[in-house]
Formats: C-alpha cells, structure tokens, sequence
DNA sequence: AATGAATGAGTTTTCATTCAT
DNA sequence: GATGAATGAAAACTCATTCAT
C-alpha cells in the first residue's frame, strides 16, 4: 500500500498519522471535496510528504477501506471461530460494527459515504474484500440453518446482504442526524434492537408458516 | 426547479431527456467523473443548452433525486392508503423498490452510488425527502403493532432503516455484480425472500420471546 | 493537428494566434521554460482557449515543427521541379533557409534549440517529416552526381547532412549572437559565402585528386 | 565545479561515477526528463549525495559540457601544434569528433540534444568555451588561407561553423537512427567522406573559379 | 432556443533541493 | 561521507459556467 514498509517506528507513525488525518478530512468535506493539502494540514506535515508514503490521493482511499474490510474480515473470522450460537454470531458482528462506529464514526462516514461513490474504485482487487465478507456472514447464516435455528427457505447470501445493510443505514441515520458521539449504552440498546428485530423478524410468531 | 417550467411540449421533454441523459452519465462515471459535456452529447445537444433547463450539474443530481424520493414517497402514500395488511404493505414497498431497479438500473445506481455520497448534497432541503419517506415507513411498521401483528417491543424507526438498507444493499449487489438486466421472475423472487425474512426472522420461531 | 479545422475565418485565426505566440514564448524562455499560461497573455487570449485548439503544450510545439518542415518539403519539391543546376539548387536552398530566420527567427530558434532537443519529440510521425527532407536534399546532390557536375564518389546522404548541418550551424551562431535582426545584404552575402564553401570545397582546386 | 575538489581518490571517483551517470540519463531521459533520483540510482547512491558533489542538476549539465568543450579545445591546440598541414588538421579535428561519438555516444547526445536547449544556460562562461573552440577551428581555416592552400575569399569563420555543424549534423543522424554501436571502419570511412566532401567541395573542380 | 468559444479558478502531482541523523 | 525523509514551489490541465451570436 504505502511505499514505505520498513520496520521502522516513525515510518510508520507517519502512514497512520496520515492515514487518520486523511479519514478526518474525507470525513469532513467528501472525497472529492478533500484536498491533499488539507490531509497535510490535518497531519501536520508537508503536502509533498503525503507522496513520499502514498501514490496518490486515491490509495489513501484504498488503504482505507482495506484496513476497514480486512480488520472486518478478522473479526468475523474470529466470531466463526468462537463455535457459539449463530443467533449470537449475528449479534457478536452487529455488535463490532456499531462499536466501530461509536469508536471512530468518520472512518464509517468515510467508508459509507465515499468508498461505495466511486465506481471506478471497484475493480476487483477492492470487490474481493467485500466479497470476502459476505462469503463470511452468509457462512454464519448457513451455520444456522444448518443447526436447525434458522429457516431453511431463507436465501443466506440475501440473510447476509439483509443484516449488513440494515446495519449500515442505521449508521448512515447516525451520520445524516450528526450524531457523532454515541453512548455505549445507545450502542447496546442498538445492537439490542436491531438483533432482535433480525432475528425474530416483524411479525409476530403465529404468523409464521 | 429547472429554468423553464413552461407547458410546452419541448420544455418538458427536453428537460426529461437531458436528466434521462444525466442518470445515464451519472450511473457510468460518477458524480464527479461526469462532465457536463458528456451529458449534453448523450442527451444529443449542445452543452450550453443544459444551463437553459438546469443552473448548475448539482442540480441535474438534486432533480433526479427529487423525482425519485417524492415518487416513492407518492407510492408509499398510496400503499398506506390501500389499508392493506401491514405484511402486505412491507411487500408491495419491496415490490416496488426492486421493480424501480428493474425498470432503471442506472436510476437506482445514481441514487445508491452517489446521492448519498455527497456530504454537502444533504441539506435540508433535500433531507427533507429523506425523512418524509422514512417516516412513512415507520408509519406502516407502527400500524403494524397497533393492529398487533407486528412484535411491540420494536422501534419501528429502526425497523424502517432495517428495512430499507436492506433493500438497497441487495440492488447494490446487483449493481456491483453488473446484473443490469434481471427477470420479472427473479424479482418477484427476491420480493418474496426478503418479505419474508423480515417478517419472519432468521430465527424459528420457537426462539421467539 | 488543432481540435477545429472548421473553416471558420475566427477559428482560423485564433489556431495562428496562438501557434505565433507559442513562437515568441518558446524562442525566449525555451520549450520547457515556457507556461501555458505565458503563451495566452502573448496571444491575448485566457489560457484555457488554448487547450480548446491544442491537445497540449507538446501539441503546439509538434504543429510549428510539422509546419516548418511541411513547408521546407515543399519549396524543396518547387526547387527540385525548376530543373535548374543542381549548384542553383543548392544555394536557392541555402537562400531559403536563411531568408527564413530573416524573416521569423523565433521560429528558427525554436526549430534548433527547442525541437531538436527533445528525444522524446521524435516519434515515427514526426521523424517522418525529417526524412522527407533529407531524402530531397539527397535527390538534389544526386541528381548534381548523375548530370556530371558533382563528384561521384561524395556520399549524397552524408553531403545533405553536411549541408543542411552547417546552415543551421551558422543559423544558431547568429541566435547565440543575439542577432534577430539581419539584413537581406547579410543573408545574401552569407548564402554565397556558404555556397560557394560547399561546393568547390575549402581547399584549392589542384589539391583535388 | 564540484563542491569537493580534493584530490582524494574515492571523491574522484565519486565525481566521475555521478557524471557518468548523468551523461547516461541525460541521453535516456534529456535533460528536463531526467530526475537527480535517476541519476544517483544509475550511479548506486543515495540522492542527496549528488548534492555533495554538485551544487544542482544543472551543474551536473554544466560539467559534462565544459569537460567536453576543454577537451575539444585541448585537442584541438595539440592538432594545430603539430603544424601538419592544414588539410590534415581538418581531418584529424572531424576524425576526433566521429570517434568521440564512437567512445562515448550518449556524451555526444547530451552535448548535442540537451546542452543547446536551455537558453538560460548560455550564460557568458558557458558560452566563452564554444567561443575558443570555434576560434581555434577558425585559426586552422586561416593558416590554410596563408600558406595558400585554402581559398582566400572563403570567410574562415563561416566555413568554421560550416564544418563543425555537418559533423554535429551527421552525427544527430547516428543519434537519430539509434546507431548506439558503430564500427571503427564506419567512423573512418565518415571522416574520409566528410574531409573530402568539405575540402573540395561537392561541384567538380573546373567549375571553380 | 441553441451553439460552442471563451473564461479562469482550482487541484493534483512532481521533483529539485535541504537537512537532521 | 551517506542517507532518504521532509519541504513547498511550480505548472499543466480540467471543466463548470458564462455569454456573444
């Protein structure tokens, strides 16, 4: 990603001194909005330095959004891993995902508002990552239905697109109404919510078939 | 909105072949990566001729976006007015989002890839589309419950944006997956899956508190 | 060459406008020293127009070289055409040359110091020009060779070289001399000087073999 | 020149491994092309160790010249201190000149691409080089016109650019052509060709006056 | 209404040069 | 001597928008 990987400390504070200060202003301004001079103000350096540690205003971007999927794709690893009850599964990986939010809502607000903007940013090195995640929740759905907890009928890659995307425009509610600091109980009581509603669905049990 | 809101004929259906063009320009290249020399050669006429109907390109975007939430928003009022079941309603609103994908993909793409994307595109204004139809749909959630088919202990805010996000990450799948062209079938599927996983749950029932 | 080749007297004029400035700006600051910008307020003209006629700053310096030798090609054909002596042709030639950094030395300043220079200027489309040029200059001193009244054994491609190289030597002496103004006395004399000097050679007629 | 004029042998060394790196980018890439990061990697170094050595690119440009032109100029005092005859000093000057090329053509692409390009860079010193140079080639002219071998009317400085500029010309077309390798046999048939040509001239000698 | 020439602000990126280590 | 991180000036080019015709 970075041109620079050595090993040593300041190299890489300064990728994640950039990096940090690259969510504040994509953030902030959008994108296309953010200019690299305002990376380097945020970060305090050189604009000239942004190129010394990164290609392009772009694979700032990417970088971005592959620490996020990746940092993702280990922690839904990690919840499959833990053989607990898919119901739990679901609630364990809701629960990441609006924490992460709580803990840094710009790297959120980037990552709803400008990675999916730009068509041309998936080309399919980027699409594996996502790919990759959804492989994973949807396996955590069919871990489900293979238990026999969850319905059979149920598509389990839709289930996944369903969760996630629920998910996601919780946050984007958060991020339309400025809601930038969040309680851990709010969190909680979030992740309550929109685990039971998941999971048990609408409507009421007898309606079931 | 537009320049001229004159009844001629012309007006109008030059006004709609430049947004037609715009969705079109939009959907391929982005917001930003669309110039608005591509839309006035897509749409077959003189570039200078777009700022006769629309004073800015942020406005082509803010129109399209109008149309389409003030559209479903109509929709939304209709299904309500039906006095259907509350089910029935969550179904005929999915219906009718998937449906849109169907009938305009690229519509669809604009309004998932890049409405959302632009911090300063959410004033007030426009947001005001977004929250008129969300309340909307929280209405029919709260309908549900009144009528006791739907479980008590839901925000029914959180179950609209459950809702809906999970709708549009489903059709940003398909966009992402280049599924421009779907089958009546395969919608009227993907309608029936999602009603009624939300409905019902992931979970079987006995689970159900 | 230019975007617009319409025959519209204005679009005409503005592509000469501009090449003449780019002329002026490129004789005194160099090729590379030169801005866009520097070009537009030569021509009068904001320098975004330029990019309306010219693909790029390169552009404009291809469009004066190919100008150049597309004219030189073609007075070299006239030359050629008038069945004169191969001598008359040789300083007819040299007259040419020299009347033309008379005439517009810049444009000379530029073809030698700026055109020249650039190896990554001759590309097989331009090279081409080249060629021509120097394939016609040959024909001449053949022709000299196959009348009797050259010597046979010179090499005809190496004579065109010399030819042609000590003209625009003498040409970049007067540059670097700063000598933009010349009279036609001075270009008439230095055309006989070089002729003679060419053809019978510096050493006195008994030493040939 | 350099900052370092010690006799040290590794500073040397240092020096003339930097500015043969430099003649060898600067023949690749010209002058404006080539970055001092590409010179110090052609010259296995770190970058800013060119700075050691040079006080800028451009004085990396400025040394390769002056050692070219002080190099030129020395062999060409040794040529007219050997009080052969004059046609035999014109011989061994456009002998030298060929072979230059033979030894080191990318020396002789730099001095003729890039070396002339930069106007600015003609700066009195600069230019008191070709000056010698030019007056020495003419001295040799002049010596010939006194012992009665050359034409007296011939202006010896005219015919001294005129000689100099056919071999630079020749050997643009060597540069040109790509001829990076050429054979002893090549540069002496060259010399021959061009010596004769120039000495008694392209027109059969009865023309002579 | 229609055209497209004209404008010029705005931004990424490059790279020579400096300097702390 | 040697390194390469840090600096920031500089410029080509883009493109939304205006406006004369």
């Amino acid at each position: 990603m970075n041109k620079k990987n050595t090993n040593s400390e300041d190299s890489i504070d300064k990728t994640k001194v950039i990096l940090d200060a690259a969510i504040q202003v994509f953030a902030d301004k959008g994108y296309f909005g953010a200019r690299v001079s305002d990376i380097a103000k945020e970060a305090g350096i050189a604009y000239g330095l942004v190129y010394h540690y990164f290609n392009s205003k772009e694979e700032l971007l990417i970088s971005i959004f592959k620490t996020r999927w990746t940092n993702f794709i280990d922690v839904l690893e990690y919840i499959i891993a833990s053989e607990e009850e898919p119901q739990e599964m679901i609630r364990k990986m809701i629960s990441f995902l609006f924490n992460s939010y709580k803990n840094n809502p710009s790297m959120i607000e980037v990552m709803i508002m400008d990675v999916a903007k730009t068509s041309r940013f998936f080309n399919d090195e980027n699409i594996r990552h996502f790919k990759d995640a959804f492989r994973l929740i949807t396996k955590i759905v069919k871990m489900g239905q293979e238990k026999g907890v969850f319905h059979q009928q149920t598509d389990a890659t839709f289930a996944a697109y369903a969760i996630y995307g629920s998910v996601e425009r919780i946050m984007l509610h958060w991020i339309l109404d400025d809601m930038k600091s969040i309680s851990q109980d709010e969190i909680n009581n979030a992740t309550d919510m929109l685990t039971t509603t998941l999971l048990n669905g609408l409507a009421i049990c007898p309606k079931n078939s």
